[in-house]
DNA sequence: TGCACATATGTGCATATGCACATATAGTTC
DNA sequence: GAACTATATGTGCATATGCACATATGTGCA
């Protein structure tokens, strides 16, 4: 589990808040590691019961306060320990590509407009990683880390775009119509 | 939620035990959605409850007795509707890119072990992969979806292999020794 | 005045999921 | 004979996770 982690990495680069949190997941880290801010708070009750983070309250005005945490020597060894266990990639869960494997009892028709909603969130995500990617110029051991973490995503987002439109142009055309007739048209 | 729609799907291709689609989620429609046998177990209790399958007991000689569930018309229209909803595919969530977004805070000789065992299990998945597609020839609407189901697994591996590959290079190399000397000497 | 919005922090409830464990049959291996 | 493996189906418990909702402050807008 590493939503504890992944909030003890953040808070080593600035202390934050809960809310803070919430948007830098939205942002950044979010990619390797998606949170709630629901789970954001309550995960940093338990951190701060372990000792892992301390709370500050900060009083603001005409806002409401802060309660902003901090990454202690205690969390920093946790991180240390835990980079000790093999890491564990949590299973790919992708609802699409259960579709397409029961592509005969689904609606294509919705299917296509899917997977068109796919294609244009991954090259959205593939032109903010790449711009990104360019601005960044690694002088340090973490940002060299995190460039090789946008390089994958990058890569991630680009395969994907690209079989969605090879997928979505092999569905709009009358591949899967003329399946029966010309079986090896398919295959490359 | 799409355990319920896998296993739904695999059972439309042929009736089968829990024991089965355990075995069945390990090789093939497991790459779209993993899950345990405890979880088929009690989600085929729920499915039979709610008339999406039909069981039924099969007395074995030398071996425990089966429980076959069968696809009903019911769960075929279940599938249908799932289609036409918006797919949601779930957040990503790997325990490595988190350590690598935090790597002055890690083990990186421990990093790096983790880093090899993943390039292997990448290849490895990406052989099985290219091989089962070399096998594919599709003839039906079903087939054409697993073959599209297979490529992109197949190129998600081939970029993961070859990110531990480069990514490895790095680690192993003197860059991260010599970051602060050449700063520009990553960005390729 | 009322309403939506941004900030900020939470609770309650349902479901998802994994791990350890339980149980039973039968063949194979030491 | 004991241990191990494969088949086959489950339960109990803890944790993870998301959704809806609650609460509080202050700003901007119609």
């Amino acid at each position: 589990m590493a939503l504890k982690h992944a909030i003890l990495v953040s808070l080593g680069d600035t202390p934050m808040s809960g809310y803070d949190l919430a948007k830098h997941f939205d942002e950044s880290i979010g990619f390797f590691w998606r949170a709630s801010h629901t789970q954001i708070y309550r995960e940093l009750a338990k951190l701060r019961d372990k000792g892992f983070v301390s709370a500050e309250d900060v009083v603001q005005q005409g806002r409401p306060n802060r309660t902003v945490y901090t990454l202690t020597d205690l969390g920093r060894d946790e991180l240390l320990e835990w980079s000790r266990q093999p890491s564990t990639s949590d299973s790919i869960k992708d609802d699409f590509l259960v579709r397409l494997y029961g592509l005969e009892y689904v609606d294509v028709a919705a299917l296509r407009e899917d997977l068109q909603q796919r294609m244009e969130g991954h090259r959205d995500r593939l032109s903010r990683f790449s711009a990104m990617a360019e601005q960044m110029n690694p002088t340090t051991v973490m940002e060299f880390g995190r460039l090789r973490g946008l390089e994958i995503g990058l890569r991630y987002e680009r395969e994907w775009a690209n079989w969605c439109e090879e997928t979505l142009a092999a569905l709009d055309g009358d591949t899967l119509e003329s399946l029966s007739a010309t079986p090896l048209a398919l295959v490359k």
